[in-house]
DNA sequence: CCGTATCCGACATGATACTG
DNA sequence: CAGTATCATGTCGGATACGG
């Protein structure tokens, strides 16, 4: 294919409406960033997957996500509470027991988790293929 | 009783573990990481949002994406390419003409970013509320 | 127009030690 | 057990300048 048609642009070229919720594009933030922030961060989705097992305490989550650090753990535990994806309950035992579970819309979060867990899945091997294509193609030229 | 909770909106709806895309949960890593890497990077979804709507030219993207640098943009589009999700055709024009549209596999993701976009939107009121309440009830203590 | 090459600061993350 | 505090560091991302 060697492309040499400089004509007309095919396709559309506006932005599907239900997909630019900031009504314009020179206004960045407009909420989804927040979620997407979340989402994106290295152990918030591998927190909230643990709790659709149910509640976990401390320790559990921490022994359950492997590698992650316990200052890592406290920072992205904060931060789902903070937004109030997951609840956190302190029991004044010696010593303190703390258990996290998701709340009613950290729970609905997880079927998106899930979705997107399920393409990864799906598209896993095409990704790698993609990525070896191209690094095969592009010798020396690093990306990532 | 009465245990010390914080945060929350609603109460907890417990999600039966069918999330565990690894098989088992002390092997987090398993293919989701890489796409979750993409998704959450600062500028991919933007990049995809704006693809959605039809292919776009370099200068085109930048344009509609506000804030993104040059770099970064060549950045994102590239490693979007590398994953096959991004197809990226240049016109052997002077000056060079190149532009950039999804692929069937990335066109997939779209769905899901919608998806996530959608439900960033209808919650975003709940979060913000949660987050000036958990700062509310935690003065001088930041998380973020 | 479409990039690449450098430099550099800010922030996220990890390691470690200490507390209640 | 469940954190907090502190320090070290690696990476991300922005600014800028240059090149095809």
């Amino acid at each position: 294919m060697s492309p040499t048609h400089t004509g007309g642009t095919a396709g559309a070229t506006a932005v599907p409406a239900d997909l630019d919720p900031c009504g314009r594009e020179d206004h960045p933030d407009c909420g989804i960033r927040d979620v997407l922030d979340r989402i994106g961060d290295k152990w918030s989705v591998l927190v909230i997957v643990e709790l659709a097992g149910g509640p976990r305490r401390f320790r559990e989550l921490q022994r359950a996500i492997d590698g992650i650090s316990q200052r890592m753990l406290t920072l992205t535990v904060r931060r789902l509470e903070r937004d109030g994806l997951v609840l956190r309950t302190v029991y004044p035992t010696v010593p303190a027991r703390v258990d996290y579970r998701l709340t009613g819309t950290g729970a609905g979060l997880t079927h998106l988790v899930k979705a997107l867990a399920e393409w990864s899945l799906t598209h896993r091997a095409a990704i790698a293929e993609a990525r070896s294509r191209y690094d095969r193609a592009h010798p020396g030229h690093d990306i990532r």
